[in-house]
DNA sequence: CTGAAAGCGCTTACAG
DNA sequence: CTGAAAGCGCTTACAG
């Protein structure tokens, strides 16, 4: 049931009519491709602001012009982290006039196809889990693709963007820190890994932990593979019990929670006994107690710079023969618990 | 820089040759809607499997067809609530080879032209903050719109969805346990508000608060217009002492660990002297100390219905003549803060 | 300088 | 039973 007051879908014939021009003529004055009498074109701006027209992204996207149409392609949507990545993105397509469309991973043989098919202006990949050989098949199709290198991405070559978030180094500082506070039996606690499986080499925050011990000549520990917090706090008083721990690098805030809890529970004082650090610097780290200390991540910078690159990839696409590379920092955020 | 091992992109003309039929043939066979011989049907089945044909949503869209586009607008991207919903939703989405872009609210009088533009075969509406005339506009275009109760949307008519996520129910309840719990000044804490605006009537949750207390003849009291942490902290101390307060009725688990930490900051034990309840069930709380009773939102489910309503609106688009409501349930998580 | 025309990949009424 | 044709809203090479 439609009623009188409904919106309309202006077409390209509608502001012809309107301003009193060929329909080639809007195209030209929309597209700035081609030399159009002054006064028409005047015409034309005219009637597009009168009637509030836009062109169809569908129908440009059929001949071959932009979709406006931007994939972000992210290992767990439900994260805090990717919030607020996405948010950050999403403000500047929304100027441009151009939608986000989101996808978690997928392990499935025809992801790759769907999302060729459906022409998006380009693809941010916020997944550790798509295989570089389908990164690579993506760059090579002549999609524009933007890399959040959370995993090493060494292989990859031709045309594509990548994002250092800093990871590898915020690793190391976290480490540092709790090395400059005299600890030195440092555990690495991984995420919780739903298939179990553990920390791989391939993870930046591990290897950044592992440098930075072994440049310190410390032992490398790693308590890994739970697959819920249970199965971690249960795990975790097996090896406090069995090895002397006086520091702990958590991969995730949430993990750092969990085991303080874990810690607290057995009457262990943090920091004086066990300093702890996290990673993420989500919501949480200002509530608990001791607050706790951890590396931000400037997911605001990683929107940003992935939506720039992304637009350079697609605008200038002739042009650009390089790889784009950009190195963020991180930032150390000292709390109680260290 | 193409590749010989690139993406291709597979149009019916190439399962028509495929299968050597017409592409007529083709169409009707994927869309189903006429007869097909039998032996040529097979043919194209064959042939699609074999190219890994998908229509074009673009072509498809331009033709009146499904756009296989879903419009998600939240007025708050970044924050775990909406993780929560769109994942459950793009699951379900992908299954139906159909992508969900994300958009947080506009004020922009501009946005309902922009999004009714872009063909979405619906949208589903989790913000406060689109006004009702809005709305009604966008349902009276007869675009298939799903309203996630935030606040209440009394005057909305024609064919549409509506999901109560049991907001206030939920509230009342919470309020009821601190009742329960012989609680009798109960202070509602309001969510930061950038504006400096109150708690309005319009807010769910306000309301379960005030019709609680005031069916069981207490007094209303509320703490709103905070912008930042730290403005709510410093006027929370000035209110807790001025007044007697022995519960908190928090409208978000964050503001609800925001007052915790100012109480414990003045030395108030949790819950002895005064408890707390939060709303939304936040990892956060199982994290802080002690840890926050709060209550769960089903976002499961919210998820779930809204891609089921949005489905029958949009394929029995004619059968459908009423509006379409489900009331959801939220579930008390008790855990020691009250 | 500018318009009519072809064509992007589809759907479906029309005409056998 | 089924194919050629018109047309969705655009872009742009082509031909004045």
């Amino acid at each position: 049931m439609k009623y009188s007051n409904a919106l309309k879908r202006t077409t390209r014939a509608d502001v012809a009519k309107e301003a009193g021009v060929s329909e080639t003529i809007v195209s030209y004055v929309i597209n700035g491709n081609r030399y159009v009498d002054e006064k028409k074109r005047r015409k034309v701006q005219k009637a597009v602001e009168k009637l509030n027209y836009r062109p169809s992204p569908m129908a440009r996207a059929l001949k071959g012009k932009n979709s406006n149409h931007i994939l972000f392609i992210a290992d767990d949507l439900t994260s805090e982290h990717f919030g607020k990545i996405i948010s950050e993105m999403e403000k500047i397509a929304y100027k441009d006039g151009c939608f986000i469309s989101l996808c978690s991973d997928r392990a499935d043989d025809d992801f790759l196809n769907v999302v060729y098919n459906w022409s998006f202006d380009g693809v941010i990949i916020g997944s550790a889990a798509i295989p570089d050989s389908s990164v690579q098949l993506l760059i090579d199709s002549g999609v524009p693709v933007v890399l959040l290198e959370i995993r090493s991405y060494e292989g990859i070559h031709g045309t594509y963007g990548k994002i250092n978030t800093g990871l590898y180094d915020g690793a190391r500082r976290c480490v540092k820190l709790l090395q400059e506070k005299n600890r030195r039996r440092i555990l690495y606690v991984d995420s919780l890994s739903p298939t179990g499986l553990g920390a791989g080499e391939s993870d930046f925050r591990y290897r950044g932990y592992k440098d930075q011990m072994e440049s310190a000549g410390l032992p490398v520990a790693v308590l890994d593979g739970c697959r819920t917090e249970e199965e971690l706090t249960e795990r975790f008083h097996g090896y406090f019990a069995a090895q002397e721990v006086d520091g702990l690098f958590c991969r995730t805030d949430a993990i750092a929670c969990t085991v303080m809890r874990a810690l607290q529970d057995s009457g262990v004082s943090i920091p004086r006994q066990v300093s702890v650090v996290g990673f993420n610097n989500s919501r949480m780290c200002r509530y608990v107690s001791p607050t706790l200390t951890t590396m931000e991540i400037r997911r605001d910078l990683i929107g940003q710079n992935a939506m720039q690159i992304l637009k350079r990839l697609i605008e200038e696409k002739d042009s650009v023969t390089e790889p784009i590379f950009v190195q963020l920092e991180t930032e150390l955020v000292e709390r109680e618990s260290v």
